[in-house]
DNA sequence: CAACTTATAGAACGATCGTTCTATCTTGGT
DNA sequence: ACCAAGATAGAACGATCGTTCTATAAGTTG
């Protein structure tokens, strides 16, 4: 690989989040990804040998390794709600840091083969699980049933995911407040403790 | 219009509604539709005239009207929080009755004209601004800042879109019961109060 | 039955899709 | 200088897209 074609692949899959991101898996052609990075059809099929590839490609340089980012934030010295707190925050750094990526993998899975699913689920199901464990130490005393536990995971990713929608359109608070905001509705909800206390 | 031909029209919706659900809008096409619906493409064109009428006929028969059921169901004569829960429970069973155009509604919207776009952010608009008004209502002693009440609203928000997400993923608990877990964890976050206080 | 409107099907248009093929150009190693 | 490997472009394939046109069948109304 010569230093001057270096990184000629990752403008392609850098170009492809963009698309993915804007307008879809099935809303964005090789044409457009084409187009944007001023080459031609064939060249952007020398580095990947089909759509799916790609959309893979993104995947793997950025959601594939989130899991383990995520545990690894978590020191397991802390107590059982600086872990869950440490948790929650890595987790919206992550999805700021890879906005476009998870986005669309969390959106446009449903295009994908069987093949490209099964790591789609994968993924989703290990931070789940993250979750799922992180909400059992955390409840440890309240003996919660597993279902509930599940309807209680699901929500703070409801949460956090929901984020990357409406991140940009929030003006006059900084984004560390915004993420203590967001931690502060996880632990407390609306009522369950003064905001300042 | 004839009885014998009753429903054609409603037929072609109910099945747009389901592709546009699993597949997303640019990756369902007219031919898919007349397909299952065991009609002519051309049949589908006599009924709507363009992809994009179809969609907006699949929002005004289930979406459109969201802002003003959910302002029903809440009580003036209750409190703050009856109000702000009987809010919570009904955007639960509204968007349970229309999963699909719901889920259409908040993940596709992108590859719509201007003014299918407009459309849609303003029935979104207005949902959020019911929640900040109500969240404004519940939070009153507590002066919370505007931008801060935006956030909880989206953070409410998120818990109950991607409620449309798992929905099927959970076994061991009633329709009722998750609904439960759900206010609760609005109004109380994971450690605000006892799950049976 | 005749006239008219509605419902339907089928063929076709141009555009775009993912993909492949072939040919040229660039680069690095010898 | 030569050559193999990598990088690129352009043309073309068949499939599918949204849409339109034309023609026929069915239903309603006189």
């Amino acid at each position: 690989m010569s230093k001057r074609y270096a990184g000629r692949r990752e403008d392609l899959v850098e170009a492809a989040v963009d698309l993915f991101a804007a307008n879809g898996y099935a809303g964005t052609s090789i044409r457009d990804i084409a187009k944007i990075t001023g080459r031609s059809v064939s060249n952007v099929y020398h580095y990947f040998k089909d759509k799916e590839s790609l959309w893979l490609a993104i995947l793997e340089y950025s959601v594939q390794g989130m899991p383990d980012r995520l545990r690894s934030a978590m020191k397991p010295a802390d107590g059982a709600e600086q872990r869950f707190s440490a948790l929650v925050r890595a987790h919206l750094q992550e999805s700021m840091r890879h906005r476009r990526e998870v986005k669309i993998f969390f959106i446009d899975e449903e295009r994908l083969s069987p093949g490209g699913k099964r790591i789609n689920k994968r993924i989703q199901k290990e931070i789940l699980d993250l979750y799922r464990e992180q909400i059992g130490e955390l409840l440890k005393a309240r003996h919660v049933s597993p279902a509930a536990a599940r309807v209680l995971a699901f929500n703070v990713l409801g949460v956090i995911n929901w984020y990357l929608r409406w991140q940009d359109h929030v003006a006059g608070l900084s984004v560390e407040e915004i993420h203590d905001q967001i931690v502060g509705f996880v632990f407390y909800g609306l009522l369950g403790k003064l905001p300042g206390g």
